[in-house]
DNA sequence: ACAGTAACCTGTTTGC
DNA sequence: TGCAAACAGGTTACTG
């Protein structure tokens, strides 16, 4: 689920409660996550003052003093801030303790993460390999068109590889070409610098929209208040199989590029 | 370096 | 209705 807009919308929701607060104690009931939970994170995190809430990628990074709380939410994670006595559900398995309220993670398949680190966590090997921001500068169609010189793999994929560009999942890779009007199995060395400017622009564009409406929630996705965003209602082609292309009604097609489910019009996205 | 596959884990949907 | 298989938003370790 949490795509780039979904680990955005998280940020905005949590950091209002976490930024110049100081953790008063940790609960972790459940550490086997996609990496193990550090059996010293508690030391590390007690006392210490969240200076500021930042994102990298799909990472959030809790700077503090003394280091960095970096958290994957997986395929199924979110966050939650609790006030008051929250029963914990099945599968909320971290709890961080503030004077007034805490964070709860939530995470069914536990593909998430919490790490620790001490120095810099663009340092950090998860993070020192990553790609440009999308929506920061230095994100462009030059850029992409230069990155995917010779390059046979389908587009879909080449956009969907952290270190090429970060932040974006199946759901807004399929967006963003239908946007663009590019056929996901276009191999990435054939695409012209032309349409690359066309797709890092709608690249940058759906992820801003989805950010607007607080994400995308097919199944699970909630925000820090527990509550769904809706992006979905605006997808043109994800999971809209058979349905009629919202630019010119052709029905919308599936199809697998590299494992992955993948949707187009292949009227607006013919192939190359 | 690149491309493709399997794996991590659980819940839900699909098909027989 | 019941059960098993297939599938799901991400990342990474492995293969050739």
């Amino acid at each position: 689920m949490p795509e780039l807009p979904e680990v955005e919308t998280t940020r905005r929701g949590v950091a209002p409660y976490l930024e110049g607060q100081a953790v008063i104690g940790l609960i972790v009931r459940e550490p086997r996550l996609r990496w193990s939970v550090p059996d010293d994170l508690a030391g590390h995190l007690c006392g210490q003052v969240i200076r500021a809430v930042e994102r990298r990628a799909k990472f959030l990074l809790f700077r503090t003093d003394r280091g960095t709380l970096i958290i994957h939410l997986g395929m199924s994670g979110s966050l939650r801030i609790i006030v008051g006595d929250i029963p914990v559900r099945k599968h909320d398995h971290i709890d961080m303790l503030f004077e007034k309220h805490r964070l709860r993670y939530h995470d069914p398949r536990r593909f998430g993460g919490w790490l620790w680190w001490s120095g810099d966590p663009m340092n950090h090997p998860r993070l020192s390999g990553l790609g440009p921001e999308p929506l920061a500068p230095g994100f462009s169609g030059d850029y992409l068109n230069q990155a995917a010189r010779g390059r046979t793999v389908a587009v879909k994929n080449f956009i969907m590889d952290g270190r090429i560009v970060v932040g974006i999942g199946n759901i807004y890779a399929n967006e963003a070409l239908f946007r663009a009007g590019i056929h996901p199995q276009c191999p990435a060395g054939a695409i012209t610098v032309a349409d690359y400017r066309i797709l890092a622009e709608a690249i940058r564009n759906v992820l801003t929209d989805a950010i607007e409406r607080g994400g995308t929630t097919l199944r699970d996705f909630v925000n820090e208040a527990g509550r769904p965003g809706y992006f979905q209602q605006s997808l043109c082609v994800y999971d809209r199989e058979g349905k009629p292309c919202r630019r010119c009604k052709t029905a919308i097609v599936r199809l697998r590029v590299g494992q992955r489910a993948s949707f187009c019009c292949p009227r607006c996205q013919p192939c190359f």
